[in-house]
DNA sequence: AACATAAATGAAAGCGCTTTCATTGTTTGT
DNA sequence: ACAAACAATGAAAGCGCTTTCATTTATGTT
């Protein structure tokens, strides 16, 4: 593998020079930079990006954190994210953090042992604290799906409560008014914010929320199962989950049930999993803008670290969108 | 944040002596270890990974590259090849190849850039000559879901013809006799070895294949709605897809076209994916033992490249396994 | 043509480690 | 008690680059 020293030589510059050529942001004179290139290809020559990033102290490497590397809502994040970091030749190092408050901090002491010039975390367990005495350690991260005031220009977050807001008001505008509804693990934030818009939703229909009609679920298929077999001795006809596994739990047990849905049930999900489009009815659901947080994350980082523009201007809030499928009925 | 200098200095010892400590792979007396241990808690020392990669000509990195990083098949490779990796103090490097020969060179090349230590490649279009190439290159690479039988040692692969066979087998069983097949993109290995097993299967009960019945897919949704509706005009009890998101789109059309899901047609599908236990009804599938072959492929650059063993045997054949749900029955 | 100024270049230090090789200190055998 | 053998250590070179600072070369001005 041909050094810097060897294009020098054969270019009869000094490695200065070659260095300036490599990285662009020096004036050079046209003719050496032509000897340089030509070197270059003759030689082969690949910079040794860790040689550059100890002399320069940056790595080029950005963190990823995210609570399951599985599953297809972070995949598909892992996936835009790392193609807009490579797209600017920055490598991404992934991590899962498992939603989990001692392994999300050890995923990041992690990235940070691996000298990541920047982080892009969705944590789901880790202390606000923590988070900003990262910041104060001069460590630049963007954070997904959580919000913190302080440092809110890096945080990129979806409008949960507008997401329950609009599941509840799917299925109000289809003329129900008894509603049931499943709702995620109260220590994430998401879940809280799901359960407060559905309210919102009721309140604003005039139907007055039921704790009977609600169920607190786990955000797995079992809690919806369970949440429905529980909920079954009450009278509904919609249902609302406050994510898609558990909406499919609930169709599965609603058919033991002896339920024909979507005619006797109507039921809504959230996230928009690639299994909606599958179940049968197919599930109306709420889509998080996955992608676009992802994108959007990345790009802080491209731009408040390596100082790369985009065109598009930054913004922190993300909306979600109702999208209609087969699962809710008119009621009548 | 500390030196290996302000280590040394502060034991009282050499940096020489500082890295033996770090290192471990050279005898330090137990006095020297137990004041160069205490300096390096008391400055809170990291050793910075960059100059270790530097000096040692080792970056403790693995590129992996997968078809799609979405998608539930290799977020879920992905997850287990990462924790392999993290557990020894590997880092993992990921990048997605698309199926495209040109994109997968481009991703491999990437990850050479980043210099790592080896590569773990799930590819789909790159050529035998590429790869051979490669290793001749000295890059050392391990091979998820492709063979080539000159490196077979670092092949790792399901052996979908058993899978095919298997799927089969399990609507013959059902007393099945008119199978209708619809099979993948024939460039995919996988895709032709799914149909070879198909035929054994057939075969071996006395059934010949009939190419009236067999629909050439795209391994999409689609395709298996189109291949419905194509082998619609035929007369068959069952459907073998060779993957779940044909059998999902086939049961679509299927009921479309009227029938009665599984009584009117049993479907088996290929993958066990995710959204496979969501289908109604949910679906009868092959399922590849996704994490063993990960496993194995990061064990096998651990133990190769690193010399780091496992008490585990390497082994490269996997076997795929029948997943019984409700989308089959008994024929009548 | 002579000077001032700006642009291009090179020498060399430094990034934080690993590793070789020579040296010192410690055992062991006789 | 002394040489031989060995274990532990340190000095220093080197990994391949970036970057500062001093120097050289080119350009413009009178």
């Amino acid at each position: 593998m041909a050094t810097i020293y060897q294009v020098a030589d054969l270019a009869g510059v000094s490695l200065a020079t070659v260095s300036r050529v490599i990285n662009g942001n020096v004036k050079v004179s046209e003719k050496s930079r032509a000897k340089v290139q030509s070197a270059m290809k003759e030689l082969g020559y690949q910079p040794n990006i860790i040689a550059q990033s100890l002399a320069s102290n940056r790595t080029n490497r950005v963190g990823v954190l995210v609570s399951e590397l599985s599953g297809p809502f972070f995949s598909y994040m892992l996936a835009v994210v790392e193609s807009a970091l490579r797209e600017e030749g920055k490598h991404a190092i992934i991590t899962a953090g498992h939603s989990d408050v001692a392994k999300e901090q050890e995923g990041i002491e992690f990235l940070l042992g691996c000298r990541c010039d920047a982080l892009i975390l969705h944590i789901d367990a880790v202390s606000d604290e923590y988070l900003l005495k990262l910041k104060e350690r001069n460590v630049p991260f963007s954070l997904i799906n959580h919000r913190i005031d302080e440092i809110a220009d890096c945080c990129f977050t979806v409008d949960n409560e507008q997401g329950g807001y609009l599941a509840a008001k799917a299925v109000i505008d289809c003329g129900h008014t008894r509603i049931a509804y499943i709702s995620g693990p109260e220590f994430k934030e998401d879940a809280r914010m799901r359960l407060n818009g559905h309210k919102r939703a009721l309140a604003e229909a005039g139907l007055t929320f039921d704790e009977a009609l609600h169920y607190r679920g786990n955000y797995n298929e079992d809690g919806g199962k369970e949440g429905f077999d529980k909920l079954s001795e009450q009278r509904f006809s919609a249902l609302v989950c406050a994510n898609d596994e558990m909406a499919t739990g609930a169709m599965y047990s609603a058919r033991k049930h002896g339920l024909d849905l979507p005619h006797d049930l109507s039921i809504v999900g959230y996230d928009d999993q690639v299994f909606a489009r599958y179940t049968y009815p197919t599930l109306t659901t709420i889509k998080n803008p996955i992608a676009e947080m992802g994108s959007m994350a990345a790009k802080w980082v491209l731009k408040e670290v390596y100082n790369i523009n985009t065109t598009e201007t930054i913004h922190n809030t993300f909306d979600p969108k109702l999208i209609i499928r087969n699962s809710i009925e008119e009621n009548t």
